[in-house]
This record gives structure tokens, sequence and C-alpha cells, in this order.
DNA sequence: TAGTGGTCTAGACCACGCC
DNA sequence: GCGTGGTCTAGACCACTAT
């Protein structure tokens, strides 16, 4: 059923642009319920291939949009998904105030307390990502109390503070002196940063900024 | 009801890892048809808050991952998008053997004939991103004889070419000499470089590697 | 083997939004 | 207004897999 609609999306019998039939018309082509079309349809739609209106109908899509699920895992997996031994150190944790260039992404009032931390994360003792952290105690006050001996913030937070939105954002940095130094490569090296920020409604829980060490590579398959 | 489940879960009246409810059960509940928990529940499973498999139950899930859906742009639609006027150049356009470093992202027979393209991208008549590709003719023959300058070798891909997989890849180089010629700007320079390979079932159809000008950011929310 | 989710049917009411 | 998709019900059979 939904195969043979895809079909006809990718071989061109309806072409991008088109209305397709209603549901009770291809319910009644198909021989089967109609809640079985609308299944199909909104899975599609989901996909992006169709779009769907009421009273407008269903469309094929014309530039179908390249969308692509990214798995963000957690550290520790993702090392490890490597055959590779984890580990960390906390290099820093303390109470700051949040710097000027992050106002716009991580909207807390002047008056919330932030508890910032530094986290490299190593894959077989060699650093494999470099984490930057505010966290607003204000959204989960027993985030203050916890060692991060044998739990990394990330793990602790994702397990303890549940999420309803957040934001993700991909950019490219130079190592720079420090990084430069960690990673024991020029300071000129490229980097893949991503910096994640998640909110529980309106309320913003933590900002962080992640700095992979040279040559990695974000991947994913749609 | 997804929105009640959604708070058992955030509040957690239900733990990571625990086991809810059969669907029937839920069902009884919530007074309301078993089809209707079992929408809901499939919803979350897709969201990745909750595991189910059959006969072992639904769990919630104990790292939620961090999903996110990227929705890769059209170009054309990126810069206008950004109020800019969009343009294009295409600067080399011939038939190439594929590079060796591609050989495993881009699985095509030695024999198949590949059409080379390298096209900028502007934003406002300044340079935007660069776009080198490789395209398998044996999969899109009619792409060697369309004229690129009134439609982008993408955007006609992508209206022509369906594709049924594909396999994205995101990281950070340097500039070199030529783009940082093309940007204005310092070898040095740290720039985002998305590739894209596409397939149509087991036929790649084409290979793409766009490096985006300085201070490029790719931005998602979920 | 038995219990769970996966999927389907046939029918219904409703909300939205073109016309 | 009215045609469309969105969602629900009550019931059924099936596929998978833990035990």
């Amino acid at each position: 059923m939904r195969e043979e609609l895809l079909r006809r999306i990718n071989e061109r019998v309806w072409h991008p642009g088109d209305i397709i039939p209603g549901e009770a018309d291809l319910a009644e082509e198909f021989g089967c319920a109609r809640t079985t079309v609308n299944r199909a349809l909104r899975d599609l739609a989901e996909s992006g291939l169709v779009t769907r209106r009421r009273k407008a109908g269903t469309r094929v899509a014309i530039n179908p949009p390249h969308k692509a699920t990214l798995t963000i895992p957690i550290i520790r997996e993702e090392v490890e998904g490597r055959g590779s031994i984890y580990s960390q150190s906390l290099l820093k944790r303390d109470k700051q105030t949040l710097p000027p260039h992050l106002h716009a992404a991580f909207p807390v009032s002047a008056a919330d307390r932030l508890l910032y931390t530094e986290t490299v994360h190593f894959a077989d003792d060699r650093p494999f990502m470099f984490e930057e952290r505010y966290t607003n105690l204000e959204a989960v006050p027993s985030f203050e109390a916890i060692a991060f001996d044998l739990i990394t913030p990330n793990e602790w937070l994702v397990q303890n503070a549940p999420y309803t939105a957040g934001d993700l954002t991909f950019y490219s940095v130079n190592a720079g002196q420090r990084l430069a130094r960690l990673y024991e490569a020029l300071e000129e090296t490229p980097l893949f940063v991503m910096e994640r920020t998640t909110f529980n409604g309106d309320l913003p829980i933590t900002h962080v900024r992640m700095t992979y060490g040279p040559g990695y590579r974000l991947r994913t398959r749609f």
C-alpha cells in the first residue's frame, strides 16, 4: 500500500505538484479501509514527500525537502560504539554569570544562578571532545549537589532534567591556543562544534558547546 | 491522551527504564480504544521517548536520544530566506573519473560515466557556498544535456532524479588557497562542510561537497 | 506457547479552510 | 457550505519474541 504510493511518486505516475486522489478514492481503488490510506499518507507527509491540507487535498511535494533525522548520541555511547574505552575528566566547576555572547542563545534572567562545567571526554585516553556547559540551577536545583566523577553532566541531565524543546547549531572554528594544546594540534586546526540548548517549556535548562577533536565527522543516513 | 502519557514520563510517574502498562490496560484506564493508545505510543516511540518490543512491552527510554530533524534546504531557498538575492555561477563542467578518496562514499563502478560540476552560489553577489558535485550519468542520463544557467544542478536533480536513501556528513576544514581567495579570507579560516550522497535503491545518483563561507551555521530545533 | 505490539477493517464525527 | 483530512471507536487477525 504505502509502497505502491511511493512507487507512483518515484516513478512519476504522479508528478511533483500534482494533486493525488482523496483518501476515500484511494481506499476504494486499493480495496482497503480509509484508515489504512490515511496512515500511509500521513507517513509520507511526515517524511516530506507529500503535503496535505484539509479541503485542498494531498499534493506531491515539489522540492522534496532533504529531511534527515539526526540522532545525537550520548558521548559515552558514541565513543564506546567506536570500540574505544570512554573516560572523562571534569576540569572546572563553578558558578558563573552568563557571558554576553550567549544571552540570545540561552535566555536566562540575570538573577538566575548558573553552574558552569568544563569536561574533557576521552576515547582510549585520547581527548575526543571538549564540553563547556552552563546549567540553570533555578530549573534543576539538585544538579548543584551532584559529583561528576561517576556520571557526566550530560548523562545526569538527560536522565533527570526532562526537556520539551531544544535548539541545535553546528559550525566550524579554529582550535586556538587552548584546544590546540589539548588535542596536540596546530592552533589553525579546524574543529567541528555542536551547540545545544534545551528548554522545559519556556524554562532554559542547559546550554552546551561541544568542540570535537580534529577530523571528527558527524554522519547520518536518510 | 498523548499528553497525559507525556506528563507521566516527564514528571517521572514512570521512571526511565520502567515498563509501562500494556496497550489494552491503558485503553481501559483511559476509557478509549486500543487503536488510540497504539497511535500515541507509536508517536512517542518515534520521537525516542519510549522503546517498544513485542512481547517485552513498552519501556520509558533510559537515555532519551536527542533526535533532531534536519531540513536541508535548497540553496536558493536558504539564501532567499535570509532576504538576499540568489545567484549562481557554474565554474566547471566536465567528465571525470572519481577521485580515489571518494570511492568509499560514492560506490560507482570505474566504468560509470561521471559528470563533475563546480558551482559557486551567491547571496547578494557575495560568495555563499562552494559546491563540487559528481553525478552518475548511468543513473541520470538526461543530466548531461542540461544547461545550468537557469536551474542549478541541485535543483534539477531534486526535481528529476528521485532518491530512496542518502548519506549526510558534516565536518570542518580550513579554507585553503582556493577558497580563501573566493571568500576573501585567510587560508586558515575554518569553514563548515556538508557532504551528501544520494542513492536510488543501490544505484548511486550524486555526491556533492558543499563548503560554506566563513561564519556559516547550520541550525535546527527539536 | 502465550503475551505483546503491529496492522488492518468499517464506520463515525469533527475541524479546518477553499469556494 | 461542504469537501477534505484528522481522529476516534470497537473489533479482529497476525507477527514477533521472551520465556
